[in-house]
DNA sequence: ACTCAATTGTAGCGACTGCTACACTTGTAG
DNA sequence: CTACAAGTGTAGCAGTCGCTACAATTGAGT
């Protein structure tokens, strides 16, 4: 029986899925090495401080959220900007999503907190976003790069008016969207 | 000299400037206590618990966002929804609402984390909000109840936006308010 | 076989956490 | 004056935190 090396790659996986249970702002060393079936102590020797650890976890996350992202959204263009917001929002509010969601929470409060680490990774998620959304706007849309910046707008404040129990009010919102 | 007899209500005002200024996300009970002239010992027993402490906290920090909101925002009706959140977001943008919106996040966080407590205070400030963009609408908007959730929606997406630093896909965003 | 660096386990440090036990001082009511 | 509850200071508990010292084990290269 191999002592079962580790690295990195191999650890990052296990942390994000702990990470993606528990939430990002509460995390401590030795509840995230026994998720990863390791120790503190090896956490500190392969990333160096909890810093870059959460650093390395963050940058994972964001490309572990791109491809999930490509995987839950259904192909082809919308109908138009609304139908395309309201498809994001019903994706994104399937259980499946919620604990991205609980993360994505935590990530913005930490760059609100000026935290330079979850800025880097905050942006990059929303500009992957961005991206998708604007690929998917309906091929008759009159300006898409402005239009991808009205959808993702009313997008996240209705995200983040069903994260305070305001699905409602995020849901009228989307009438922003008609023109 | 009395030995400054303290109660909750006295306690509060601190407790809420020690918090606008450190965040809610890590606060804990020494800190607050030294920044309150008090003890943790004496803010157990104003409280019960910290659990309490915060709660209490969270409902007086609704308050006095109300009172912020009333005397930072211009009176009178805005030329049109985008104005409006032109208004809101420019408000809202200004330094001395960063603690504010720092306090804002780790509330959506907590939201997003199932707390009761945080969920009551931020469907309240929410709430407030909405109930002052539906009264600051042009005179002349068709339909001023769908109006202020369609303005609040952009509103939070472009402040999250912001928060994440791509204020630029935010004000972009506000063109979906044009109609 | 020997060396050497990479990797790991054990144990613990000092600082911090929420909270409590206990003694003490007040202000007030009888 | 006395009794009593409200309020307060000191000290400390059991637990967690990030991190480190030290020694042991492993595997590859020579």
């Amino acid at each position: 029986m191999s002592p079962a090396r580790m690295s990195r790659e191999t650890l990052l996986p296990a942390l994000a899925a702990h990470v993606l249970e528990h939430g990002l702002a509460d995390i401590s060393l030795r509840p995230m090495a026994k998720a990863a079936g390791t120790s503190d102590r090896m956490l500190i020797y392969h990333f160096g401080n909890k810093d870059a650890l959460v650093a390395a976890l963050l940058e994972y996350l964001a490309g572990i959220y791109a491809a999930a992202l490509d995987a839950a959204f259904p192909d082809g263009p919308a109908i138009s900007r609304k139908a395309l917001a309201e498809t994001v929002l019903e994706v994104t509010g399937q259980p499946a999503f919620a604990p991205f969601l609980r993360l994505w929470w935590d990530i913005v409060a930490g760059c609100a907190d000026g935290n330079a680490d979850y800025l880097a990774s905050a942006g990059a998620m929303a500009d992957v976003l961005l991206g998708w959304v604007e690929d998917h706007l309906p091929t008759s849309d009159p300006d898409p790069v402005a239009g991808a910046r009205a959808v993702l707008a009313v997008i996240e404040g209705a995200m983040m008016l069903r994260a305070i129990g305001r699905s409602d009010i995020g849901e009228a919102g989307l009438a922003a969207l008609e023109s």
